[in-house]
DNA sequence: ACCTGAACACCGTTCAAGT
DNA sequence: ACCTGAACACCGTTCAAGT
């Protein structure tokens, strides 16, 4: 019977999971499904499109974070955890996101993730502005994590998982002190 | 006359500018020396190599970062500032970053970039940890602001310069509320 | 509709050989 | 010491052709 879409995508991870980044290429997924390379491009566009295919399983992983409470603050908060947890699954997955292409509409997909901020009583502009931040914070955390250098010579220095959570939760407390404030400065912090 | 690495490094810079991450690779890079692409292994080890140090002068940039304050949390701002800057100048600088395997010893850079911090006052600890999470969010952050799609769809919801510099400061402000206070949770902050 | 075989241009890298 | 020529294995992609 034929190969579906989400076959190619779910042969995808698997070589992934077993040869990383540098080993995923058409013909290794391809062969996985028993079949071969041009094979995919009936279910693919590209390799491109492949790769935000994956990418956006994992952005969609923050969003399916169950949140008990309510506030924006547990909302930041459940997404980034659950984002990176996702990341950390699947070895190079932080890179994977980096170089994928986004492909969904991205502005539906920002909205999406807003609304519910916005719900919990944060404005539009500052619900959006603080998810991209958080978001920006935990794949730039997690590339460094992944990679396996850095995990060999800074995990004696510092804790990943400790480390991580104290500045997300700098990050949200941050947020929470300036609701509302626009961007100016405290006066102890000099802007460069 | 013998090319040298820098010209390597900065014949790749060129490339970069002109053809992005995509464009980038060793017979366009020796074609603008004058020379075939096994010439290249003479001055580097392997492509990867070569990224590796085209990604460690936009870190060094941000180390370089003219400092007027003292206070830890200036030196971290400036480090930002400036490495954002840097990854900026160039196109598709921050997935070059994301990609390319550090090289130089990363406990003397950590070091290096820690000092500072605890010289004004944090504890080693705390010092490598904030340092970390400011540059993975420098990081992510141009990751996003780079990605065209993202550029030319977002950019009308948000304003990169702002939200950027909002969340820095949130998150550096953040780390200024919980300094010396371990990373123990507000009350009304829940963990997941 | 879904897949194969064969081919293309391109890539990183090696290595013997030149100077 | 520094570079070339030729070659290798590998890659994404195309396309005519099969079923």
């Amino acid at each position: 019977m034929p190969i579906t879409r989400n076959d190619v995508i779910a042969a995808a991870f698997d070589v992934m999971h077993e040869s990383g980044l540098d080993g995923l290429n058409l013909r290794s997924v391809s062969a996985r499904l028993n079949v071969k390379a041009p094979a995919l491009y009936w279910h693919v566009r590209s390799k491109a499109e492949l790769l935000g295919l994956m990418a956006a399983s994992f952005y969609r992983e923050g969003t399916e974070a169950k949140v008990s409470a309510q506030s924006w603050q547990d909302r930041l908060l459940a997404y980034s955890r659950a984002f990176r947890r996702a990341l950390l699954s699947v070895p190079d997955a932080a890179r994977l996101c980096a170089i994928a292409p986004p492909l969904e509409d991205v502005d539906a997909t920002a909205r999406r993730l807003a609304d519910p901020l916005v719900a919990a009583g944060l404005n539009r502009s500052e619900a959006l502005s603080n998810q991209a931040a958080v978001v920006a914070y935990t794949l730039g955390w997690v590339i460094y994590e992944q990679s396996s250098v850095m995990h060999d010579h800074v995990a004696n220095m510092i804790d990943f998982e400790d480390s991580f959570e104290r500045g997300l939760m700098a990050l949200v407390e941050g947020f929470s002190l300036r609701e509302g404030r626009g961007h100016s400065s405290p006066s102890y912090i000099a802007r460069s």
